[in-house]
DNA sequence: CTCGCCATCTTGACAGTGTCAATTTAATCG
DNA sequence: CGATTAAATTGACACTGTCAAGATGGCGAG
């Protein structure tokens, strides 16, 4: 559309979605400019018209995979139709960490990708991201009482902190070789402590596991 | 000692005490071996006779960042000197996952040396590794009756997650431009977070951030 | 004391890589 | 139809990891 132009329909887009079929394959490591450039079958530094530099063309990975992440999120967090509101609280707060792992675990490259990126630290708290996202569910859970609201301060960190060191952990760290009945069990376990360390800021009485549906 | 050789005397170690020095600076990504023979006063590739390849090499710097990582753990844990057995057994945990994170603060090039090395799944869970550290903290809070056993399978992974994530975060994630004071509260309040998880296990009254101290 | 062994280190080469500078190409507009 | 101009190419440079041979010199056997 806009930039058009004479031997590549549109190079730009066409190197991204290059790149991020290798990272998807192999991680943001794999990535090579001129390997990319190959590929689309252009010559060496073609893209250079089109990014700054290797950072610069992964940071369109990051933003990418950025995205995928976000939307992957939003479609667990919609897909819970409970009607007590107590509950869907709680169990939207587990979709949306049962989102970010389900992505890490089934993309880790791009997973890898989205946070290994350099110097993109605005983008990740912006309104349209997680951070946002995660805000808005706990808000949701002081809201109904879950919550006590002298604790919600930091709260996004921690529970963050869960969800993405469990992902960490389960891409290249001791928990890689796990199968997958652990891996889910385990993840389970994660979440329903992060549920409990959060009722027990209202003293909620609670009955534990209910949380895993949506 | 055992290998000391004609034009250097432990070029081995030499390699890998540079390697880390690099390591402490600019990552392990900045590893680059004819940069360490230059910096040793070898010529490129003699490194070859001492690892096979640039992984290897990495690997000898991920088993000495690790070592760091578990003294740092032990020398806090022992720290502790709490008499009632309840408030010790969760201050130990409060103080390795405290160790844990300031260790990759203070150290983020070796802390990722640690975690992104290739291949060495096995030494991390092994025997003397922080796994073992945290399970037997563990497994302390359930002899004194703050852990429910029924919660206790599992238990590490969560717990680690927790730091893990934090660390993550902290290091080059979102969180890494938080200020001192700021990263100091949220680790607190990840630690109390967790202290609390696992005190709804069996419903425990407890009186929450004096678990802080050592 | 000397000679040969052998681990250790060096020299040289090759294939890749990111990136810069200068050049060529072709699509578009006056 | 010719000039402008963005886009792509060619060529070069300084790096990197790694392999294959050659040089070196300490050490033990004779």
């Amino acid at each position: 559309m806009s930039t058009a132009s004479y031997h590549h329909g549109n190079l730009r887009q066409a190197l991204v979605d290059e790149a991020v079929a290798v990272t998807r394959e192999s991680g943001p490591d794999a990535i090579k400019i001129r390997d990319l450039a190959r590929r689309v079958g252009v010559s060496h530094n073609a893209a250079y018209g089109h990014f700054a530099n290797r950072d610069d063309l992964m940071a369109a990975v990051a933003d990418h995979a950025y995205q995928r992440l976000v939307d992957a999120m939003h479609r667990r967090v919609a897909a819970v139709d409970t009607v007590d509101p107590v509950l869907r609280a709680r169990r939207r707060l587990a979709q949306i960490g049962r989102a970010y792992v389900e992505f890490a675990v089934a993309e880790p490259g791009l997973f890898r990708a989205a946070f290994t990126a350099p110097s993109r630290g605005d983008t990740l708290a912006s309104a349209a991201g997680p951070y946002a996202l995660l805000g808005s569910a706990l808000d949701e859970l002081v809201d109904v009482g879950f919550l006590s609201p002298a604790a919600r301060p930091g709260a996004e960190v921690t529970c963050w902190s869960a969800v993405h060191g469990f992902s960490d952990l389960n891409i290249d760290g001791p928990l890689a070789s796990a199968s997958p009945d652990v891996r889910a069990a385990t993840l389970d376990h994660v979440l329903v402590s992060i549920d409990r360390s959060y009722a027990a800021t209202t003293g909620s009485t609670v009955s534990d596991s209910d949380i895993l549906e949506s």
